[in-house]
This record gives C-alpha cells, structure tokens and sequence, in this order.
DNA sequence: TGCACTACTGACACTGAGTGACAGTATGGC
DNA sequence: GCCATACTGTCACTCAGTGTCAGTAGTGCA
C-alpha cells in the first residue's frame, strides 16, 4: 500500500504545502477574524491559487481545523490497542493520549478555541469531530461488550464519555491551558463512571 | 411586550409563511436529495421571493430545520419548571417532553432523519442544536446545586444527558420509529445514571 | 541521461449561497 | 380616511466551492 514508511518527495511536499496554507490561514484568521478572511487572501499569502487550495481543504473551516483528522486516527490507534476486558480503563487512556495532543500544542487550541466559537459553520464542523469520536468509541465498545454498535447501549456510553471529555476540555481552555488537562480529564470521567445520580443536591 | 397573547395578523401571516416555505423546501429535499435542490426551486415552489427565502431562513439548512427552534424553547420552558429538589426527575420529565414532540411528528422526523445525515453541513447545524440543549441543562444543573454553569460537573452532566437521548433519538430513528421512545429515554438514561462502571462485561 | 507516465498545479469560467440597499405594498393605530 | 411601520420584491454584488483542461514537476524504466 502507497503512503507506507518512507514518503516519497511528492508526499512531504503535499504534507508541507498544506500546513503552509493552514498556517498562513491560522495567521489572517487571528488577525480579523473567521468571517472577514476570504479564501483569495489566505491564497495569496500562502502563494497557491485558489484551486490548489481547495485540493487541500473541502471548506474554508477545514483549514482552520486542519489537524484534527491527525487526532482522529490517534484516537482510533489508541482504541485499538486497548485490552477488552477493561473497557473504561482501555477508553481513559484513549482520552489521555488525546489530551496529551491538546496540550502539547496548547497555544494554537487556545488561539484557535475563540475562532471556533465565533463562526457558527466552525462551531458546527468542530461538533462533527466529536461525533466521529464517538462513532469509534462505540464501536470499540459495542466490541467487548458484544453489541450491536449503532444501539443504544454503546451510543450512550459513547455519547456520555465524549461529553466528559468536551467538558474537561472547556474548563481547560477556560483556565487559558493553566490547569491540568489530565486532572480535569479523569475528574468528568469519574462524573460519569460513577453515575449521575451521585451528584444529586 | 409584543407577540404575547393574541397574535396578530402579521404574526399570523409571518408564522403561515414561514411554515408553507419550510414544507415546499422539505418537500423538495425528499424527493431530490438536499444538495440537488437550489434556493431558487424553493421559492419558486412557495411562491416567495429569494430575498424573503432568506429573511426567514438564516441558511438552507434552517428551512430543513425549521421547527428545531420551537424545540428549544420547550425544553427551557419545561426545564424551569422543574423542581430544584429532584434535578434527575426534572431533566428526565423535560426529555419525555421533548420525546412527545418526536413521537408527534414520527413520518416528518423520519423523512428529515435520512436528509440531515446526507449532508454534511446539515449532520453539523443539527449538532449545533443539540449543544444548545446542553447548554439549557448545565444551566439548570448548576443552578440546583449551586456551581458554575460553564464549570467542569455541570457540562459533563449535561453532556451525557444529552447524549443520552441522542443515542435514544437515534434508536427509535433506526426502528422506523416503532419502538418506544419514552421507553429508549428511560433506558439510555438509567446507563448514564446508574453509572458506567456498571456495565463492564 | 533521455523518455514516457502519472500526479499535481494554475488559470479560467461557472453555479449557487448569502447580503445590502432601496422602492413598493400591506397592516395597525388614529 | 391618513400616517407610521413592518414586510416583500427587485437588483446588484461578494464569495465559497466545482469542473475542465493545459502545463509542469516527480517517478519509473531503459
């Protein structure tokens, strides 16, 4: 299969030329903002034409989220290594290594965090992430529990884990990165492993 | 403050508008797909102006969605109706409100479900409303137990209440609707409830 | 090194979503 | 009936995203 060990010139040149664009899209974005760069000056400042550009980002929000499909199959690669018989513990690590990528890169996710929300079309595209994670989590899930993986059970164990760690990751980026993202992590998780009903007044 | 009580025949007429455009839209989505219709073929369809199109529409998407708003505004109104002694009881009892409004329209949701996952864009403004009843519930949530509504135990809450029906929601979708879906509530909830923990194999 | 083959890029034209401005028409209060 | 206000239609415009095709750079092979 192509893409294997070592990339070839062609592959780290489209490698490069996409996180050039990315950054120089990042850069205008954080200057005026989502809505008032068009894809013209991001292209510009890049030095590709506009159809290049689109090769590279099927929307002008893709290149804002330009690494998460790279988050994407840390997730599925972590699940996938994880041993069946403890199913939470296999999901923690899972999250813990996305965490690690958060917080390895903690300027660019806070730079980014206030774009996000500012465009709605971004806000929305970056739920669609969340909701790939939580397909190969109830895959995974549905797996070592022997279900099916669209019903119920694992959608909401999914759904439930996902959140937890959405939420840890607001607080975090509402704590400008200060606090510790592992911490917060396993405390939502703990909210939702132990059970809700714990929480009552 | 306007629009309380007696409507008036602007807001009858407006309400009536809005309503016939969203049908002619929905109805051009099933038979065509929602790419394959243009903005154009709905107003032509409804017997409005394009300017208008967008006068009650934000996006295409919202002509699809059309009554997602309504929605919200039932679940905050149940929510605040709720008792601050029993927050478990009170989410439960405004997610069986909003399982009304699904069963309610069964042929309609069932008719948009198919739609809102062929479009990528439509998947991503639906999440959108998912997150705003997230926001409604950590609010509630925070509010009985005396935290921060953006804070790290009530989002997390919230998330997998959320998520929760989702997973639910999208059950009953599978089953043609002809499951329960009180019942598939009920259940999706007794998981995040009860505890994850619980359900190690 | 030279030659074909393939992948990638740039240029151009086009469709369609969404917006701003303004003139015309319907509604509600007097 | 009249006037202020809300609503609608028309037109022109910007910009995201796509299809096509010719040109160029990278790759395999003799």
């Amino acid at each position: 299969m192509p893409g294997d060990e070592a990339p070839s010139l062609r592959e780290r040149n489209k490698a490069r030329a996409r996180a050039e664009i990315a950054a120089a899209a990042l850069d205008l974005f954080a200057q005026r903002g989502f809505a008032d760069v068009t894809v013209d000056e991001i292209v510009i400042a890049a030095g590709v034409s506009r159809r290049t550009f689109f090769r590279y980002f099927e929307t002008k929000e893709d290149a804002l989220l330009a690494d998460y499909p790279e988050l994407n199959v840390r997730l599925a690669d972590s699940l996938s290594h994880g041993h069946a018989e403890d199913l939470m513990g296999a999901v923690r690590a899972s999250l813990h290594r996305l965490a690690d990528w958060y917080v390895e890169r903690s300027e660019a996710v806070l730079a980014r965090s206030q774009l996000i929300h500012d465009a709605l079309a971004v806000a929305a595209r970056n739920l669609e992430f969340f909701s790939q994670w939580e397909k190969a989590i109830a895959a995974t899930t549905a797996d070592s529990m022997g279900l099916d993986p669209g019903g119920l059970v694992p959608r909401t164990i999914a759904a439930a884990v996902v959140g937890a760690f959405r939420a840890a990751l607001s607080q975090w980026v509402r704590s400008s990165c200060q606090e510790d993202l592992h911490a917060l992590t396993d405390q939502a998780l703990d909210v939702v492993s132990a059970g809700l009903h714990s929480h009552r007044t």
